[in-house]
DNA sequence: CTGTTAGCGCCTTCAG
DNA sequence: CTGAAGGCGCTAACAG
């Protein structure tokens, strides 16, 4: 027997009437079987069975509870290009699988930059929340903040009373800056946008401390603090910014750099899409890489090993399990800081 | 003033009754601002600043309003590979488009292949379902009929009250089952798994009616078609299982059977990334791609166009936006039979 | 514009 | 092992 799509729902009450017995054992039966007796249970699974009671509501259930065992993704501004980014995905999939241990569901919230953010993660059904890197002044962080629940923020910013799971990007900037600087005089930076507006730019010796990504900022600061250990002045530095993360801008922007009066012998990126990109770049502005111009990129994914790219290698799936465990662990957010390594390859001089 | 974290949970009664006002007065300042007054409002949200209240509990809102503004999508086997197979992820992608538009959330389910799959499935607080490419006998799809919530499966199995969006594979893989098989004598097929055990075989002329995965079936009775039109018997025809749709694995798998004694000249793969390792185990074994032996992908990925895959073209991005609006757009089940192509590159013979 | 009433479907508590 | 009461937090429906 099969109840049409449109029909009423079917409750728990419904199914322990027709069983004969009260709605408390009929709830046992799904909760703690082991309290109900044999009969009583199979009276009340041939009832359920014979209205296609499919089993308890999920959200009458969550609010009787006071949990819902779902853990909700906040994925930055658009959701679909959460998906476009490869290393993005393998932080899900590190979140992925944590919840898949623990029977969690992941919710993923969709971001669209408008005001109504706001609304939509304060009214997500989720026990805690993982925040992928965002600017400072987000107004998601707030909200995440008021809804009181557990709360992991990835890459940054730091948040009083949320978790944070991130590298020292400052530090691996730095170091990865001081292998692509090596013996180059005119480096240039390829930066992810400074502010939410995601505007394309490009200066010298860019201002840093009001940069807004925390993650871009950190990463600004050690590649200065690279080019100011070989001795190039950070405005003398040409830092061009790109509104996405995507090889097909940063081809655009390198090509610009590559063909301009003092072109760049030194490129860092800040991930290796980007840096794929200044690779064409390079080929098709005739520059032999390294030697005329060095290239770094970031994450060292597997293009970076395809292109034989120095970059830096991070687990952005370990980071996310990391949250994950933090966001369902306990009610003390955890800060952790994860490891980090400069993969040197042949985009560099040796 | 901030409450502390493990503070209990304020509620709308707390916040009217501070404010002074009817708890609906509170309600509708949430809900209906409009049909507030001035004063009233800035009454509550004064009081509910005062208190640290975040917003109307979601899963209390979803009990009583009987909707959860959560579309629900079931990833197959491990959750975490749904992440690293990048067509999934323009699949999700096109999800996350409309669920971002509609102001839905899109919870990912994690199923392990375990039984308590079901009860994650019936447990989970969402609207509709969407149900990616599974087997016939996969238990989740008998879960998401008897949750009686709208439901469409992506590829298939058809299953009676649940949509279905899909290419018509077995027309597809006939079609470029033909480019690939044209001039060849001793043709190959690479496939996904033939059943939920993924176990890898090889065979000739495999059995397809008893495949269990409806995609997989359907693309094997299109290249067998595809090579009887070419005048060769299915019993000729080389079967090679891959467990998982991976470029490693399939570049073995091709490794063995180009050393075989009546190696391949034609090996038709179901992945672009299974035809990026067929073209890595070709290199290898010294054999010229096309004359000495064609390949094709499926997908039209970007690989695809880097390696000039001849393979078919389909949007996934496109079919996942598609069941979307399906499963969160009305009461009724649509069925939609999605656009393909085969687009024709260097890998198979002109 | 505001308030009252009456549950949404379930499960914790406490008695049998 | 089973059951009766009560309420989780919220909002439709209907008065005023």
């Amino acid at each position: 027997m099969e109840s049409p799509v449109g029909s009423k729902r079917v409750t728990l009450a419904q199914v322990a009437e027709l069983a004969g017995v009260s709605v408390m054992t009929a709830s046992y039966t799904y909760n703690q079987p082991s309290r109900v007796s044999e009969r009583s249970r199979s009276k009340v699974l041939a009832a359920a069975a014979q209205l296609g009671y499919a089993g308890p509501d999920p959200s009458a259930r969550s609010l009787r509870r006071g949990s819902t065992r779902t853990l909700g993704v906040v994925m930055g501004e658009h959701l679909s290009y959460a998906f476009e980014d490869p290393e993005a995905v393998s932080f899900l999939a590190g979140i992925a699988g944590v919840c898949a241990d623990r029977g969690y569901g992941m919710t993923i919230l969709p971001i669209t930059g408008a005001a109504d953010d706001v609304l939509r993660v304060t009214g997500a059904a989720v026990d805690g929340f993982i925040v992928w890197t965002t600017s400072d002044d987000d107004p998601v962080l707030a909200a995440v903040r008021a809804t009181k629940r557990p709360a992991v923020v990835h890459g940054g910013p730091a948040v009083p009373g949320l978790g944070l799971v991130s590298i020292d990007n400052r530090a691996a900037a730095c170091a990865v800056g001081a292998v692509a600087f090596a013996g180059a005089t005119r480096p240039a930076v390829l930066s992810f946008p400074l502010s939410r507006e995601r505007i394309s730019t490009i200066t010298r010796g860019s201002g840093i401390a009001d940069v807004l990504f925390p993650v871009t900022r950190e990463r600004l600061e050690g590649y200065r603090q690279a080019a100011e250990e070989a001795g190039i002045a950070w405005r003398d530095v040409v830092v061009a910014v790109c509104s996405r993360n995507d090889a097909a801008d940063a081809e655009r922007t390198a090509a610009t750099l590559l063909a301009s009066a003092e072109p760049p012998d030194a490129i860092v990126a800040m991930s290796d899409q980007q840096a794929a990109g200044v690779l064409r770049a390079a080929r098709a502005a005739g520059r032999a890489v390294p030697h005329e111009v060095a290239v770094t990129g970031w994450d060292d994914s597997a293009l970076a090993a395809q292109l034989g790219l120095t970059t830096v290698a991070q687990s952005l799936r370990e980071q996310g399990a990391a949250c994950a465990q933090a966001a369902l662990g306990g009610r003390t957010p955890v800060s952790r800081t994860a490891p980090w390594s400069v993969v040197r390859r042949g985009s560099t001089r040796p």
